[in-house]
DNA sequence: AGCACGCCGACT
DNA sequence: GTCGGCGTGCTC
């Protein structure tokens, strides 16, 4: 093949298509679709992917490839047709696919490089840039001063400088010193015996490399000959030795930390369960499983008896965990059972580490890749399962472009490889359980916890009724009185509160001023620590002012709890207990997070209290009780799935307590205690709240019974923002048809951020084979207002969040 | 996305 | 009459 059909990294409407390149000859037979490119593209060079060759180009000024990045597709066929797909069922451009499908130390970066077209007359240039290459003869445009960049483009104009486009690589492979011997074994020998006596290490370091001729990493070499460095550095200045690099993987993870695991005999659920797994990994088929759990039934012995099967069949698998849950308590399952045959992914990886781990995938150095969303796209190429667990967390759906769900990109891989696919979780969505009623996906059930243990106990406290009673603390009577309780017997508990900072709002007493952000329409969130009113959206503080700026009054009051204030009134009411407050301002630094759990389950602290990140996942045997301080916080938010992520909350929450031998209590404090989704979590009762749920669903034209996707539009002027807003609307009212609902324009959740009004168009249909060509339609429309003024607007098909 | 080309206003 | 503003169009 002569041509190479290449998709350019440039995210464009215009460029959203194949451009053709000559193979140059000495590519001709290695070069193969899925492979990464530098091509010229225009005046400059871009990275590109393969995606397909052929004989012949109609266009007829055809350029050259400038390299080859790959010696092995980095994408396989399949990956190739998923990203094509995906370009389809999320409106994004095809690079932006084949990009989300890649680590993302193999993106690109771009520089350019300055040099002098006339070293010997440098009196020609601009005194500006004259200073730039006293030392050097080349200079990166990206490491000049703002100030002096027009002068280099001056000079650039007058053809006094060259500019050569670089096209950077990010990857880099980690390697370590090694050392090999330069000559053949009879010469060393022989070279040995020349040495003078007193060289006695040198003749020990030829006498290893006698016996192991090839290279070792000279960190190993001395370890193992108990030498230093430098009688190797001698042999090696003598030219016997030579220095070569090794490359090695990064260790996130200690391999030997992990001791071995064996499976656990099945309970007869579980045994029930695994049976039809097994069968359709045996007829090589595929088929969509929802393992529907409660908390603490044995999922993941499920999962990883299947697996094992897998790997058995000699094929791969891929586990999706929730972000936040990939902690070393999960890894160290997989790892325990399947040891260096697993692969991570996930956020707390460096991009090199996340490279490395992705290498190991594509060069079939693992079977297992366990990690979060994107793990989905990890290139195996005989896959045999693909299990997501706690199939209902948020953080599946990619919140920006491509904004794909990873249960729909199993989905597709389960059919491309005929192979199963497991969703897992004790809250389901309702998407997923309605799809598993009607037969679509296969229902499998677990209703006993794993050694019986029982579900914990739930009390619901009003606190409306706490606050008639005198009580204004934060604590109702009842959880205060548990907590004293557990703290003399020495258990454990978690406290839930799905507010961090320390006061949600500060507003004047006299006045009614409220401060809020002056780049978004939100309240500011006072932090205790540093005494600064933060904005959770763009991150704006500002300090905490003692006199309120309209009034000067000095009744500045602050309202609302946060995950601060929490601790510092644990410390107040009960000095003896020690508290590890988790949420975001604690857990921001690499490592935190594990090192805060760590802490908790050797039991240096008491009580565990956190945002929602503390929900999930997390086994602790000494917890036996959890308390819920406000279950309301979720349920007011405009979002149609609210009620659901509040039942998912709760009862993920109530999951942590009484896990094993103590039984649980679990106290839940709320306004609305009538509200079903938090008396039937009360009641462990998810059936129910499905039941009722999808009435709810159903009268107001939601998801599952209709789709939903969202246009949203932002500019930093109100009226244009609902101008065009409006003009999509109708647009949309017209082109579709009378059985789909467009609702707004509206203003967006939060109608400002970052100084950027934002306005929203929803979308609700049943089928509706306009609707892509549409919004196809409306973003070709607005391109070159997108482009050039600060217009943006976005498409998510099913969107998972409504802000 | 860049970058070049090209057509109109304010300056030596 | 030129320098430079950013609208328009192209990139194999």
């Amino acid at each position: 093949m002569k041509i190479a059909s290449v998709i350019v990294d440039v995210a464009a409407k215009q460029t959203d298509r194949t451009f053709d390149y000559l193979i140059p000859e000495k590519w001709a037979d290695v070069l193969q679709k899925g492979m990464r490119v530098i091509v010229p593209f225009g005046p400059r060079k871009v990275q590109g992917f393969v995606v397909g060759l052929k004989e012949h180009s109609e266009f007829k000024k055809l350029k050259p490839i400038v390299e080859l990045l790959d010696p092995y597709p980095v994408l396989t066929e399949e990956l190739l047709q998923l990203g094509h797909w995906l370009t389809e069922k999320t409106l994004c451009y095809a690079i932006s696919a084949f990009q989300a499908m890649l680590p993302a130390a193999m993106k690109a970066t771009y520089d350019k490089e300055v040099r002098l077209l006339y070293p010997e007359d440098m009196s020609l240039l601009h005194e500006d840039v004259q200073q730039y290459f006293k030392q050097e003869d080349a200079v990166l445009l990206s490491g000049v001063h703002q100030d002096h960049l027009s002068s280099f483009y001056r000079d650039i104009q007058k053809g006094y400088l060259e500019v050569i486009y670089i096209v950077k690589n990010r990857a880099r492979k980690k390697t370590v010193k090694g050392i090999k011997p330069l000559y053949a074994a009879v010469q060393l020998q022989q070279l040995a015996e020349q040495m003078p006596k007193q060289a006695e290490k040198q003749k020990n370091v030829l006498a290893f490399f006698l016996k192991h001729p090839g290279e070792i990493a000279l960190k190993e070499l001395c370890e193992q000959l108990n030498v230093t460095q430098a009688p190797v550095k001698a042999l090696v200045n003598k030219g016997v030795l030579g220095e070569t690099n090794i490359e090695v993987y990064r260790q996130p993870y200690d391999e030997e930390a992990f001791g071995k695991t064996s499976a656990f005999p099945l309970t007869e659920e579980q045994e029930q369960a695994i049976t039809p797994i097994l069968q359709t990994i045996e007829e090589a088929k595929h088929d969509v499983f929802l393992m529907y759990g409660v908390t603490g039934s044995g999922k993941t012995e499920v999962y990883l008896q299947s697996i094992d099967q897998v790997l058995k069949e000699g094929k791969e698998a891929i586990v999706l965990v929730p972000e936040i849950s990939l902690t070393p308590q999960m890894v160290k399952r997989f790892k325990g059972r399947f040891g260096s045959k697993v692969a991570v992914l996930h956020s707390g990886l460096s991009s090199g580490e996340k490279y490395d781990e992705w290498r190991k995938i594509q060069r079939k150095e693992v079977s297992v890749v366990v990690g979060a969303r994107s793990a989905v796209f990890a290139p195996f190429q005989n896959l045999g399962i693909i299990i997501i667990d706690e199939e209902h967390e948020t953080s599946y759906k990619q919140e920006e472009t491509p904004r794909y769900h990873a249960r729909d990109v199993a989905i597709y891989r389960g059919k491309h490889h005929e192979c199963p696919v497991v969703l897992g979780s004790a809250t389901p969505t309702l998407e997923s359980f309605a799809r598993a009623k009607k037969g679509v996906y296969k229902l499998l059930t677990l209703r006993k916890r794993m050694n019986d243990s029982a579900l914990p106990a739930v009390d619901i406290v009003d606190m409306r009724e706490e606050l008639r009673g005198g009580n204004r603390s934060m604590f109702s009577t009842l959880l205060f009185e548990k907590m004293q309780d557990r703290l003399e017997k020495g258990e454990q508990i978690v406290l839930l509160l799905n507010k961090r900072g320390h006061s949600s709002f500060v507003m004047c007493r006299d006045c009614g001023y409220v401060h809020t952000c002056p780049h978004c329409e939100i309240s500011l969130t006072y932090h205790r620590y540093n005494h600064l009113l933060k904005c959770h959206y763009c991150g704006y503080e500002q300090p905490a002012a003692v006199t309120c700026p309209e009034c000067n009054s000095e009744h500045i009051r602050y309202f609302g709890t946060g995950t601060q204030k929490v601790e510092e009134e644990l410390t107040k009411l009960l000095p003896e207990a020690s508290v590890i407050r988790m949420d975001v301002d604690t857990t921001s630094r690499k490592g935190a997070h594990e090192r805060l759990l760590d802490q908790f389950a050797e039991q240096k602290a008491q009580i565990l209290l956190g945002t929602q990140m503390i929900a999930k996942g997390l086994d602790f045997p000494n917890v036996t009780l959890v308390g819920v301080l406000s279950a309301d916080t979720m349920l007011h938010l405009p979002d149609f799935r609210s009620s659901e992520k509040t039942f998912q909350l709760l009862t993920q929450v109530s999951g942590r307590a009484g896990r094993h031998h103590l039984p649980g209590e679990v106290v839940i404090q709320t306004y609305t205690p009538e509200h079903y989704s938090i008396q039937l979590a009360g009641q462990h009762d998810f059936d129910a709240f499905y039941q009722q749920e999808m009435m709810a669903r159903k009268m107001h034209q939601y998801p599952p019974f209709y789709y939903v996707a969202l246009v949203t539009v932002s500019h930093e002027e109100l009226t244009k923002v609902v101008a065009v807003t409006d003009k999509i609307a109708q647009f949309l009212r017209q082109k579709l048809s009378n059985n789909t609902v467009v609702l707004g324009p509206v203003a967006s959740p939060i109608a400002k951020v970052k100084d950027r009004y934002r306005y929203q168009c929803m979308i609700k249909y049943k089928l509706e084979p306009e609707l892509i060509p549409s919004l196809k339609f409306i973003l070709d429309r607005y391109q070159r207002e997108m482009q050039q003024q600060q217009l943006s607007i976005t498409v998510d098909l099913q969107p998972y969040s409504m802000m």
